[in-house]
DNA sequence: CCCAAATGTTCCGCTATGCGAAACATTAAT
DNA sequence: ATTAATGTTTCGCATAGCGGAACATTTGGG
């Protein structure tokens, strides 16, 4: 099974190595690119400044983003003349997820545990370098993070991203931190580190922990499993770091993770 | 301001009359049209329905799913041969999502008067010929509708979609609604009545109802507004017909919406 | 087991298509 | 007025993407 690709180089997409890939539609690729620039943080993006972010011309950004607005997927906003995300992006999203079974399953018995440890059980998969929540779940209680469906998360640094990794067969594992290792390179031998604590955490135990690495005060543990339609996905629960300890994450919430997921997929490990 | 495309007919946005318009970018669109297959009725499709369903031919419609499977948009089940939504959708409807500051700002109010009514209230814009929910809130009653963000309502039968229509310049209404009447020609007359029903409703009274016209025993009251960015949104409640009879629509919770959309936007109508 | 039917992929010649440098608008700032 | 910055449009060119046809691959039926 090929993995998808997870750079964000767009143009090295259409021409790896020598073979011109005439299988792959570079004018499709460019547009969605220009998508991707937008972010929570990303609200709205002028034509130059999509044009250096994502390297494509002018007069092509200009194009396909009239594209897109023509299409719906994003808006030009008349008094700034800057572009936003449209609606159009919000459908697919949900059409996405009412076709995840595992989230209908699982949603009782997370918000079970979530009550119980005060914190958020999410479940997320793997997109290019991060994994994507497709479910979360809050306690009640006053606060919780943020973070909903379809916030990304880095894969070396949490905990979800770590079970995710380990669950992975091992060609695909090596393939995926290869691309981290070049998206890195700075910080790679700490990022590693991480990781392969991760591998020996689920094979000793079932479950990986991050301890504040990601966030301040946000700790986590997480456990991988294939879900109903074979795909490989993770599920955490994260919170308030001094709510969550290592021992509880250890003794407590990890040992319960396990069991949910053996609880939701039969399965268990892979 | 020119309203966006509407029809789903791919082939004729290129083409508008004479003007090859070449600064649209056809790839891009064929591309993403095949996402717009996908719905939470349709899981999985292969490259002959999908083809059949966009119009395009085989050969183009495997190349462009191929890209979009690289690209991370699309899975392809190895087992099926099929495939399905990717998660690469969804954290652009987050990024999208999260934009909307409206959402914040209004969700209190919402949450209260879906407590008080015993229904679902939502914030809608509008997609092509359809309402997609940008915010939802359910009261905590045992039962209610389970569509939630990003899902899709008609304009003609609902009343956050007459809503809508009602706060649009009168152009741009035209414009829809020739769209509609193209879409529909059917039973157009009958739709027709509804909206013009919504726009005399609006213009006595503020809101713009439907009892049990679109989905049977569901019925809703709505109000467009404004928000903060100056986008036009819909702002409704609905829920069981027997609990949000016209007598209560009309007297208690269509005022309580025009008030609460007072109270968010400060504005009021347009 | 073979043949037929159906689906998905690849080939490959052709040309419409999308590309981008440069020119042209439109604004904003000084 | 002048400069700078951003967005749009033009237009000739190269090629990216197109799609008919051929080629795989799978399914199912007799």
């Amino acid at each position: 099974m090929a993995h998808n690709y997870t750079d964000n180089d767009i143009q090295q997409f259409g021409q790896d190595a020598v073979t011109k890939d005439r299988l792959f539609v570079m004018a499709l690729a460019r547009g969605l690119e220009l998508l991707r620039c937008f972010s929570p943080g990303e609200r709205y993006l002028g034509v130059t400044e999509l044009s250096r972010r994502t390297g494509i011309p002018k007069p092509s950004t200009s194009r396909l983003a009239g594209t897109l607005v023509k299409l719906g997927y994003l808006n030009l906003s008349p008094s700034l003349g800057k572009y936003s995300l449209g609606p159009g992006v919000l459908s697919l999203g949900y059409a996405m997820l009412s076709n995840i079974d595992i989230r209908r399953i699982a949603r009782p018995a997370m918000q079970e545990l979530a009550e119980y440890s005060q914190a958020s059980v999410s479940i997320g998969v793997c997109d290019r370098l991060s994994m994507v929540y497709v479910e979360t779940v809050r306690s009640t209680a006053p606060i919780g993070t943020r973070r909903g469906v379809g916030s990304r998360l880095p894969l070396a640094l949490t905990a979800i991203g770590r079970a995710y990794l380990a669950g992975l067969p091992e060609s695909e594992r090596d393939f995926l931190m290869n691309r981290l290792s070049l998206h890195h390179e700075r910080d790679w031998a700490q990022l590693r580190a991480g990781i392969e604590q991760g591998l020996r955490d689920y094979a000793e135990r079932g479950f990986c922990i991050s301890i504040s690495e990601w966030e301040r005060d946000v700790s986590a543990v997480a456990v991988p499993f294939v879900d109903v339609d074979d795909r490989l996905m993770a599920l955490s629960c994260g919170g308030a770091a001094f709510l969550l300890t290592r021992d509880k994450l250890e003794n407590d919430i990890g040992p319960r993770l396990v069991s949910l997921v053996q609880h939701i997929s039969g399965v268990g490990r892979i």
